[in-house]
DNA sequence: GGTCAGTTTAACAAATTAGTCAAACAGAAT
DNA sequence: ATTCTGTTTGACTAATTTGTTAAACTGACC
């Protein structure tokens, strides 16, 4: 009954509560098809229910597909922050990103994909997607992301330790190639002529290989 | 007519050939949308002509999106895999890579987004895409790819030129940091506090960053 | 002027899909 | 046992959306 193709994933078992079983039935089926490619009877029936139901919890599929943004956010961003907002030394900041994120993407092939696809198409949620990150102001946010993090690479340039470079670049070329392949997986996995084993393989190579890349490239 | 709202942009002039006229709307309507959330009437509209007419010309909806997505193909991998499978030498393929890309996707904001959205729902049409590439089997593109590439990258490293990389590796480092700002624009717009001007401002510097944190990054 | 092929349109049909609702149901409290 | 509340269902509606078709139109050619 949860089970709706022969390659699907069992997801949630049929005892847990009904709201919950809906969500994740809602997250799964959005993240494979997008909000515009999902189908609310697909996710009643993902979730082993009428689909009346899935309108009695979540009113409308604009609610439920907000809801398992919401999600996916919290999936995706927390643990990123929280490392590059603290006080590690750089290179165990890049070193742990890279990990954790990785980790987390191994389990949630899909979230990549389905952010940047619902911010292409919707892209006023960003906004919404700001504020609704650890409850800050995106002014707030900037600071934690960007702030200790960029006192450290200006200290480092004058130390000679590592060569300059602004904070939104060092973040944003680290975030590139960590999640780039998972967003661009079936691609990557095509060209390369991949399976799903070697693909994941490679990706817990990457663990180690992107920092050392990274941070060689900061060397002065 | 063809403007179809106050912030559309005007785009194929109404005597060019109705086809073509119809093709460039669905073009634009499916980037910003995705085949699954683009409308046929929505098409017809920004083409300026009836939606009967849409079905005239390319039958169904599925013909017209596998008809943009060969056009997105063709837009976004020729020039790449040209400089990737050229004669020239490794840092100067870095430097046409960067800036031959991201020229491109200055003009195509929504290529990205709308491959990977594609590729990610449609996993099947990857292989699609691959043969579909320039007319070649996927082992031969594998070959153009990273053959040339691979002998450049063996040599400079028994020279001592360059740190050792697999051609995969170097080639996904560098697409990653490339296309990543694209696909994930208004992310990194919201994230950075950034309005249209200054990422387009950004992406502009990033053609000369981005291959210097690159070549860096190969020191030995 | 007439006709003929290709183009364009308005009107229509068929299917899909989000959302509603009254009735059935289940379990707890009285 | 009865009632009551929250849950679940089947049947329905309304709207959207893809696709079809016959008729109208247009310009080239005779």
């Amino acid at each position: 009954m949860v089970k709706t193709a022969a390659d699907e994933i069992v997801q949630t078992p049929l005892d847990a509560d009904t709201e919950t079983r809906i969500l994740d039935a809602a997250h799964a089926v959005f993240m494979r098809r997008g909000t515009a490619g999902a189908r609310m009877t697909e996710i009643a029936r993902e979730a082993g229910v009428n689909h009346a139901l899935v309108h009695y919890y979540f009113r409308s599929k604009q609610r439920l597909a907000d809801a398992v943004f919401r999600r996916a956010i919290g999936e995706f961003f927390p643990v990123m922050i929280g490392v590059l907002a603290s006080d590690a030394p750089l290179e165990e900041k890049v070193r742990r990103v890279a990990a954790a994120q990785i980790d987390m993407l191994q389990k949630n092939r899909y979230l990549p994909g389905y952010l940047l696809a619902e911010l292409n198409h919707y892209p006023e949620r960003a906004e919404q997607l700001l504020n609704s990150m650890s409850g800050t102001t995106p002014a707030n946010l900037r600071a934690r992301l960007f702030g200790t993090l960029g006192t450290q690479l200006d200290e480092a340039a004058r130390n000679g330790t590592f060569r300059a470079i602004r904070p939104q670049e060092f973040v944003l070329n680290l975030v590139s190639m960590v999640v780039y392949a998972f967003a661009a997986r079936p691609l990557v996995m095509a060209i390369m002529g991949m399976d799903d084993a070697t693909f994941t393989a490679m990706m817990e190579e990457r663990k180690a290989t992107i920092p050392a890349f990274f941070l060689a490239a900061l060397r002065p």
